[in-house]
Order: structure tokens, then sequence, then C-alpha cells
DNA sequence: AATGAATGAGAGTTCATTCAT
DNA sequence: AATGAATGAACTCTCATTCAT
């Protein structure tokens, strides 16, 4: 947890030093993220760095825990108040584009998610988050996948699990075609093509017939 | 390309190292695979594995276009054979299974093509795999998808790239079953499971009704 | 350019740490000097030396640039001072001796400028140097030996540049002289008995008649 | 000294390695000579090399004492026999030419002359050089210049060391010249004129009256 | 609390030399 | 005698972390 002094520090500094790191785990994944850079980037002193949090591993986990924990309980908590008012496959499709949405904001917590699902179990900073929160990071959507097969909306046969990694594929799947260049173009239509595909196969299948 | 040093090696050693380096490359990842643990596994001398390489893109790249390409050879070519003789169910189970099953015997080369996903296309070592072969290693599932649908059997609303994605978040699912530490058990029949749970969702979508 | 921290650091240890690197590129030459001597022969960690410098060309390209040119800034402009009050034989002299004072101080420097002299062009370090400064540090002699040819002192038959090598040429012998292992013998007498033999060759050319 | 099995060589394979070997020195230096590219070069084996020679001391001082040594001998025998006939500025201008013609030739020898001039006298292979003759290789013209004196042709007053300094710089120039890209324009007039302006300063000095 | 210089282990890579075939 | 793979010390450079000010 990061220290007594990186909480006392006056919110524009705390935010604008966590985005910086943020910024830098996207880009480069956890172990090759540059401390060195964050704060050069950050305009702060590397000693302070020090003395706002432990180590790398404490601001990595600050980052996970914190950052994606907060979107996920956005998304969740919104998600579900919306639940009662729409057919499933509307729903799916607004929380689908909530979740762009957030990804067009912050698309690097999603590359964050991303390296955090490929990191090695022996991973030391991948067990002490472990040890923390169980697997929480990596099952984005599970909770609402479940409330939806409790409602009957989704079938029960319905493997969570696997429909949970196959959802952050498609973001894994949009953060590339956002990545490929073509970025300013990446509009809302683009975003509305993509879910239309991503409904089709979810409601029909792939199959003909 | 690797040096004539290297295919003049007798078979095992030259087996035994390049398993070493799978084995590096998929714990690590390419940027932090560390050239001085792969000499260390494998029992050479530093100065023997330039004998054998250029360089550590020299070694990622060897691996990427042989192994991962190996197996994609093999999966595709023995698919299009059986292609005839299934219904599409029974194909793509039949597919997945035998992709399991080299995943079984080589879970290391998928997570290297997982790696391939996530990086920067700015990186070096991606651009030059990219002159060499274009974009093959992560679009796996791809040509059979586009066979299917030219054959009328998978839809062609089907947005195909996304269907390949969508089947390779089930690699990465699976491996990570695999890896959770129940390895051992991990036996036909729950690749079986995961296979029906997996028809499942391509057969019918994921809604009732 | 060295890194702001280099010029942030006491003098005492940044005239060490330049000191301990004109050492070592002047008995190895710019290619064979070791940062790993330097930093042992100075005290310092490894580390450090990268925060002072960005690398060995900036270091190798800082002491050519500041220590090679003050000393020549120094000579020339002494000189140019002296000149009108003495005959040329004098002046030649008076120069030759100031030359030599510098050179018993820092022998080292002569090296490096031998060094430079013999450097490929190819050789990217000596082509960022010569961005830099134009030629200047093997023409140690020239605007000198131009400045009396235009006042009718030398002969404008003269080879400037011919002239210029053969002057540099005598340090090279001082500095073998002086490294024979009798450098402690090497005072103002035989610096004077030098002068005296250049001084004859230069005034009266070397045959008989 | 190499081994007898360099000598049982066939004689064109002997000097195709010589040559191999006193390109890569003379481009190179002695210490950045690499013994890779010159068996690369020679189209030997590396394994064969050290059959032929004890380690790369061993062919350095092979080259030193035979190739430098033996020009050495033609150029001051062939200039004793033509002495006799000349007046002392057309001897020196004679011998100059013909060194000169050994340059265009060999040029790389005079370059591996001027690194062993720059060489730290406790550089080890410098040591056992001095062991085997006595400075010989740098002391080009000191025996012609000697031999000058010795007939009244040099006035006695002259510094032999110091010329012979002189004169070698001229080389050094020379090969500057020629290495400046200008290497094909570099004909027989150019060094006519280069000798002139040597001669010039020879003869009369430098000085106006 | 803030600073930034100091640290040293470890990265990829090169090379003279050895040695089994 | 000839081969070329094997070796390991040394190279330049990076980085998370510490510590004196």
């Amino acid at each position: 947890m990061p220290k007594q002094t990186f909480f006392n520090l006056p919110e524009h500094k705390r935010e604008h030093v966590t985005r910086c790191a943020v910024s830098e785990f996207a880009r480069q994944g956890y172990k090759q993220a540059s401390i060195s850079r964050i704060v050069a980037d950050a305009g702060i002193a590397k000693g302070s760095f020090y003395q706002y949090f432990e180590d790398k591993d404490d601001l990595f986990m600050h980052i996970v825990l914190t950052e994606i924990g907060s979107i996920k309980q956005t998304a969740f908590e919104e998600g579900r108040d919306q639940l009662a008012q729409m057919n499933l496959s509307q729903f799916l499709r607004h929380i689908a584009k909530a979740q762009l949405e957030a990804f067009r904001e912050q698309p690097e917590l999603f590359s964050i998610s991303l390296d955090l699902l490929r990191m090695a179990p022996s991973e030391p900073v991948y067990e002490k988050l472990m040890q923390t929160v169980e697997g929480a990071y990596n099952t984005f959507f599970l909770p609402i996948i479940q409330h939806e097969i409790d409602k009957g909306r989704i079938n029960a046969k319905v493997n969570a699990r696997m429909l949970n990694y196959m959802l952050m594929s498609i973001n894994q799947y949009q953060l590339s075609l956002f990545n490929s260049g073509e970025a300013s173009d990446y509009g809302e239509e683009a975003v509305d093509a993509l879910m239309d595909d991503l409904d089709f196969i979810l409601s029909s299948g792939i199959y003909n017939q």
C-alpha cells in the first residue's frame, strides 16, 4: 500500500503521478515499465517516488486495485441499474458501449488488464495481488454475466468464465484496431459496427441455420 | 536466420536449446526474456549462443516462424483434409482438440503467440517479423474460418477477425486453466467439457430463446 | 554533451573523473578505452558514469572539445599576444616551450590528439566530432603558421599543412622521449636542447652549405 | 615466431594469409584487429590459424619483423647504392619517391608502422618486440640520415632522430591525403608537388631570409 | 517532505583462444 | 594438418533502489 505521504499529497498531484504511472504500465507492461520514465514524466524526484510508494510493486498493485477496481465498480453498478429497462441484446450493447467509452477515455487500463492476464503466476507481484484480491481483475465481465444468468436472460448452460474471456478478447481486438494507426478514425460508427458483429455472434452463434 | 552452426548441431542439442529458449520466451515474454538464463538453462556457453544465432531477435524470429509456423501448418492441413467428412460442429471440435493436443505438448508456444498479440507495432522485432510474414502468427484460425464461410457453413455475417480473436482467447483461457496448478488433472474430459461449452456458445449464442 | 549531473559535481570530483578518463583514452586510444577501467580508476560506480555522460562517445567528445580545445585556445591566444615583441625564432621557441609546458602537465592530451589523427573518418565518433568542430583538433599549429605567413615571417612557399604535421610529430617525438622511462630526468634543459635542434632545422634546413 | 606448420604452407597460401592479416592490422590497429575477420578473409579455419601462429601477438610480430623489416632493408640498400650518383637534394627526393612508391603498393605497412609509434610501452606485444629488435621499426629513415651525416651531406648539427620523426610524419600526412577520398587522383604529380614542398623546407628552412 | 547522485547486478554482445573430431 | 564449435572474460549500457543532504 502507498505510504501515508502519498495520500497527504494535494489531489491534483496525486492524480498526476497516478496518471503517468498508468500510462507507463500500459505502454510497457509491468516488468518493462521504468520508474525513471515515470518520475521524469511526472516531474518529481526519484527519491520522492520512494517516499510515496514502497517500491514498483506497491505502485502497480495500487493501480490495479484502485483504478481498475473502480472502473469495474462503476460499470457494474451502472449496469445493474439499467438492466431492468432493456432487453438483453440492448443491454449488452449498452454495457459494451459504456465499456468502450471508458476504453476511449482510459484505454491504458485495459492494456494493464491484459498484461495481468498474461502474467506468470510465479511472478512475485502476481502472487501478492492474488493474496489481496482473488482473481478479480481478470474477471471484468464475470459479475454481470452471472447476474444475467441468475435473471434467466443468459442461458445457464453458458460457461461464464469462458464468456468473460471472450468479451475481454473483444476489448483486446478493439484495442488493436484502435492502435492500428486509424485511431482518429475510430469513431462512434466503428464502435457500433463492431458491437453489431459481436451482437450477431452472441445472439445466433456463428453457423448457418 | 540462425547461422549454419546451429543447423549443424546434433538434433537433440538443437532441440534442447530451442526448447529452453521457447520456455524462457513463454515465461517472460520477448523483451524480458534473458539470453543469460537461456544459456544457463541449456547448459551452453554465452559465446556458443552467438555462434548459433545473430542475436536475440534472430532466435525469437526463428522460434516464431519455425515452431509456431509449423504447428499452424499441421493443424490447418490436417484440418482441411477432414473438413469434408464432418459436420461443422464436429469439425470445430476436432480442430479445437487437435489444437489442444498441440497445446498440451507445447503450451509455451501459445504464450508466445499471445505475447506477439500484445507487442507494440513499433517494436523492431515486430517490424522485422511483419516484413517476413504478414501477420500470420496472430491469425491462427483465420484461414479456416474463411474457408468455412466460403463453403457456406459459417454465416457470412460473422466477422471473421473477431471470431479469430475469440477462439484465440479460448486458448488463453485454456492456458490459464492449465497453468492454475491443476495441470496434471487437465485430462481429456476437461478438454471435452470445455469444447462442449464452446460449441454451445458458437451454436446457439448465449441467450435464452 | 555531459549531463547536468556532471556539472553539478564538486569540482575536485569532476576533475578527478575527467583525469581518469583522459588517462585511459591516452593509454588505450578511443576504441580500446574501457569504461569499466575508468570507473574503477575513478572509484565511482558504473551507474554513476551514466548519470554523468550519455555514453562513451559523449565522454570522449567532451574531453576532445573541452580539454584539448582549451589548451589550444590558451596556447594560441597567449602566443598571438607575444608575437609582436619577438623575432620569429624566439617566438617559435616560446610557443613551443609553452606547448611543452602544457605537455608536461598533461602529456595524455597529446596522445589523444594523435589518436584522433589516425582515426578512420568513418568512425561514428569522428563524424560526430567533425559536425561539431571542423577538423580543429588535428590542426593545432595551423592558425599560427598561417598568421606568420600572412605577416611575411614564414616564407609563403611553405606548405602550411605539412609544417603543421611536422610540428605535431615533434610533440610525438617529445612524448616518446618523455615516456621512455627517463620522464623524471626530462627537465628544462632537455626541452631547450630539443628546441634548439628544431630551431636549427627550421632556420637552415638540414643540408650543409 | 610462427610455427613450422606455417612455413610448410605452399607459398601462395602463406602470402595470402599474411596479406589478409596486414590488411586487418592496418585498418584496425593492433588491438582492435580481429582474428575472426582475418580467418574469414583468408578463407581458413580458426583452428588452422592457431596451428600456424602461437597467438595474435605472434602473428603481429611476424608481420612487423618480416614485412616492415624487408621494406626498410630494400629501401635502405637500394638507397645506399644510388647515393653516390646524386646530390643530396636529388637523392632525398629519390628515396622519398621510392618510399612513396612502396607506400602506394603497400600503404598498409605504413599504417602499421604508425600504429606502433603510438603503442603504449607497457603493451605486452610492444615489450616483446623491443626485446627482439631494439626500436627498429620506428626508425625507418634513421640509418640513411646517419649515413648522410657521416658523408657530410647533412649537417652534423641536425638531430637525426628528430628528423626521422619529421620524415615519418610526412608519410602520415601523405597517408591522410591518400585516404581523404581523393585516393584515385593521387598520382605522380601530387607526389612530386609534395616532395617539392618537403624539399623546400629541408633546403631552406621555413623563414624568409 | 523533497531531492538527485550513488549504487551494482544484470542485460546483450564480442572475441581470442582451446579442443575434440 | 584442418576444422569449426565451445568457451568465458570483458565489453557498453540500464535500472530499481538507497541515502546523504
